[in-house]
DNA sequence: AACAAAATTGCAAGCGCTTGCATATTTTGC
DNA sequence: GCAAAATATGCAAGCGCTTGCAATTTTGTT
């Protein structure tokens, strides 16, 4: 049994310094109640003694916690596979951001009206706030936590008129954007690859709808493919993709691991990214720049995002009423679409 | 001030329900002191009210927090930057397995060492214990923090005879499977990307010279390339390398981020992959079977190194004294070493 | 119907910390 | 040198929960 860490309390400090406990705590939490040399005194004693104050004990008594919980509400089956890069980002965004103001981050990957692990730890009094990341399916259930319990803020397909704190990227621009630069380049039949029945993905593919529109194109349902963002999977549900061309000559995917999964097959079929089609794709995660081709991408403001969310959080908290927040999306040119029409060969599989 | 949540506590629940706080307790974690009807009543009651309790105090009366802090003692200037999906994999597998046993998961990427935000969760009582995720340039912090506080396991470098909890892959043997391959397949120069700082990382050069002993071969350090993790970062120091050729005909890279920053450099000085130089990565992760060429690389078990790494964990806390364990590690052989000699060709820099 | 045994419930102390208020102990003004 | 005003400390209650033990009610037995 060495492990049963038997920890200093603050009464024992106060004894080994012959002060009352409150004496000590107000020498800890830097009251002015306590004369400087008493303090001196007593952080010397508790440093060398290898004391350190039970944050649990502490916030108990403060009636908080400083304790922010995340979540990525993934679905059982595809939880083993999200090594999407967007998520970490987005957590290493948030955790810096949350630990500079003093937050411990609380992480959890099951939803609070799971069946299977229900509750949470902000339900159950072990975060002061809760961030999403990621609607998903759960747009409504989302919506109707964050209504209830209001300390919570989600990263997500936003609308300015939203009733909640929702922050994300501006999905439907972003799309746009992606499909018109590929129209720019002279490209006429653009599939869409994702999920759409994710609430994010619903809007980027409204944004490649209306791309479509606008240059007179018409939305051609063969080429719409549920698709799903772990690589693996989206490679296997592509591989039929490749059979239909040259019914398209461009690609859009919701994410570049979409993106990477699908170009893997087009090169396996014989045909050539970007000169027989070109794919953009969406996140700009790191490896996008290093692959060959390199990906054009929609550049999400990930850090930004992160760093937004937090800081809307802790204005709930402190009892502001912070708006939804939708960020610009970049478009950024790379490889993968070719530069213009004079790149583009004619229409037709190699071997 | 709509976010100040007014929760209900066990006192408000027992007042509802005419009992003690003490039968409420009772009922709500099931002892079997408490009469059926009534706990059933006070079940209903607590649902329809909506009442949950209140983990932290529950968690201060027994003397536990029923959380697990998991560290990823990362640089402050690569911070930023760690999309490397190895992070995430491991990240997923810990939160899988430590929920699964009822834990929570406390998220930090500041080393309880670190100047700016000293302390830790864990010591400040707010944790059971920790998990390191890779020992990076602190092996001997950690180990010495390992030894005091007992409840720590990590993941790193392990040595079977370490005297603290760790695991890791068999870096050695994975480095020296990685070289071998190349070896076998002719390959003679070979290179290494890494940064030897790192334990780990110093673990795969160890094997990676085994290798090349092995095989009569000399380590030639104009060849060895200290390459951070960051794929930019990475892309950026190995853009020397292309200039060498062909003064190596190989490469190993200590991570599959590394390899594909490197193949990224080789195709824009025209230098092929796998025709001119084979290259292997390390990790195996999900892109690099999509990558072009796709990756040859050693896999690391992650999740069942996560898996295992928290059930240690939990061991120690429940009195155990867990064995140090390395886990094999796997060659993967894709694209990117060529497949033998046959398809091996003259040495020489295309335009 | 009376009584011991078994089954329920409540009391109160305690987990480690904070803090309002009362109690010293100094310091200052005259 | 003494009251008044600062300045330091300690007391004790309280944060929301658990639990050993005592008190009460129910059940079973003859």
């Amino acid at each position: 049994m060495s492990a049963k860490p038997v920890l200093l309390t603050m009464g024992d400090i106060a004894r080994m310094a012959g002060v009352s406990e409150s004496t000590v705590s107000r020498a800890l939490s830097g009251s002015p109640l306590v004369a400087e040399k008493t303090r001196t005194r007593i952080l010397e004693l508790a440093k060398t003694a290898g004391y350190s104050v039970n944050e649990q004990a502490r916030n108990l008594a403060l009636k908080r916690t400083q304790t922010i919980e995340v979540i990525f509400p993934i679905e059982r089956g595809t939880l083993q596979q999200i090594s999407d890069p967007f998520f970490l980002d987005m957590l290493a965004a948030l955790t810096d951001e949350l630990t500079a103001n003093g937050y411990d981050v609380l992480l959890s990957k099951s939803a609070p009206w799971d069946e299977e692990r229900p509750g949470c730890a902000f339900l159950g009094g072990r975060a002061d706030g809760v961030i999403f990341v990621g609607q998903g399916r759960h747009k409504s259930k989302i919506r109707d936590f964050a209504r209830t319990h209001k300390r919570v803020v989600v990263w997500g397909a936003a609308d300015a008129d939203d009733d909640y704190c929702i922050v994300g990227s501006d999905n439907i621009r972003g799309a746009q954007m992606a499909v018109d630069h590929m129209i720019g380049l002279g490209r006429k039949s653009i599939a869409f690859l994702g999920d759409r029945s994710l609430t994010e993905i619903a809007q980027r593919y409204e944004g490649y709808k209306q791309a479509l529109a606008n240059a007179g194109l018409d939305v051609n349902d063969s080429l719409v493919l549920s698709t799903p963002f772990d690589i693996q999977k989206a490679r296997d549900a592509t591989t039929a993709l490749a059979s239909l061309y040259p019914a398209f000559d461009a690609i859009f995917a919701a994410s570049d691991m979409i993106a990477i999964a699908t170009i893997a097959n087009l090169r396996e079929a014989g045909i050539h990214v970007p000169e027989d089609v070109s794919v953009v794709g969406f996140d700009d995660i790191p490896a996008g720049a290093h692959v060959n081709p390199s990906l054009t991408t929609i550049h999400q403001r990930i850090r930004h995002g992160g760093k937004l969310m937090v800081q809307k959080l802790l204005g709930i908290i402190s009892g502001e009423e912070p708006k939804p927040e939708i960020i610009e999306a970049e478009l950024i040119v790379r490889q993968s679409c070719g530069s213009g029409r004079a790149s583009l060969r004619p229409k037709s599989v190699e071997a």
